[in-house]
DNA sequence: TGAATGTATTTGCCTTGACAATTATAGTTT
DNA sequence: AAACTATAATTGTCAAGGCAAATACATTCA
């Protein structure tokens, strides 16, 4: 009989708890830590970002001026929750909304100095530091395919062929 | 000069976009489609469930009778969050608030058998389906493998050592 | 015992993100 | 050009989770 279950009798207690967790849940507590990581390494820099906020900026200064919409694809976020962003990130003076040239509905999100000298000289670093401490159990053939894998269910998940 | 941005200037336009995804990224990605495709699998079986719900359901299956805050450590999910999602699966007659035999503070969290029979009938049955939808790409070594580089990195996020 | 301290659950408050509606502007069709 | 239709950004609303009280017991210590 598997999965079993008693239900109000008295049972054995819970044996180990130390039950492999499902990969959903791994999933969940990979990336929960990654981010509470970063989070904590640049706190400790003194810098004061969300893992959102710090996405942003990544994607920002790999791409350039690009427009809201875009950046919010970018980062996979919500237009409505990318707006808010935008505004906290602008209050902390490390980026900028531009008028599109062509566009008068759209925006030219671009980073300031500020913005650019932070993510180049902490933000980046910090990221780099905690992707290192996260994978430093697996050699670099391990990270490779440990991308790999990761890319490989991803596309499984979407291609609902 | 690693990692250059020209700052304002003209610049080439975004060449590809399809820079491959940071670890970091991928793995908010990859959980974020697994739970969507959780959801809707369970939807599409008659089942409302969040898949905060759908954990909670399980470690309840998984673990028996145990207090809301061994529950909430299983999940790793905040006690406040858990009292409310208590209420919910209690109103939704899925689980069940009864008082601890020693410890008059705390609760006895216990499936109902519809709790249960939804558990084993159809939620853990979604489940599985999405898992083998996701790890379709992998075939059995790997799927260990990916598991055990989680595990890995997991712990490694964890040893603050 | 009585006081201090610790723990389980609940509640209030706040932030975040998804979704829907709104506004302004583009593009398309007739 | 006028009428539709599509798109960019914004705003309002809502549910969810984190954190910090608050409450009710338990446990420990003097």
């Amino acid at each position: 009989m598997p999965g079993m279950h008693s239900p109000a009798a008295p049972k054995d207690p819970p044996i180990d708890d130390a039950q492999a967790p499902s990969v959903g849940m791994l999933l969940t507590m990979v990336r929960s830590e990654m981010v509470r990581a970063l989070e904590a390494e640049m706190a400790s820099e003194g810098l004061d970002l969300s893992f959102t906020q710090f996405m942003i900026l990544k994607k920002a200064d790999l791409l350039g001026a690009v427009s809201a919409t875009e950046l919010a694809r970018a980062v996979e976020l919500d237009c409505g929750a990318m707006t808010r962003q935008l505004d906290q990130l602008e209050r902390k003076g490390y980026l900028r909304r531009a008028p599109h040239a062509q566009d008068r509905r759209a925006l030219r999100i671009e980073l300031t100095d500020a913005g650019a000298a932070i993510w180049q000289n902490t933000a980046s670093v910090c990221s780099q530091r905690v992707m290192n401490t996260a994978q430093r159990s697996l050699d670099k053939s391990e990270q490779t395919q440990f991308h790999d894998y990761l890319e490989r269910v991803l596309l499984a998940l979407r291609d609902k062929s």
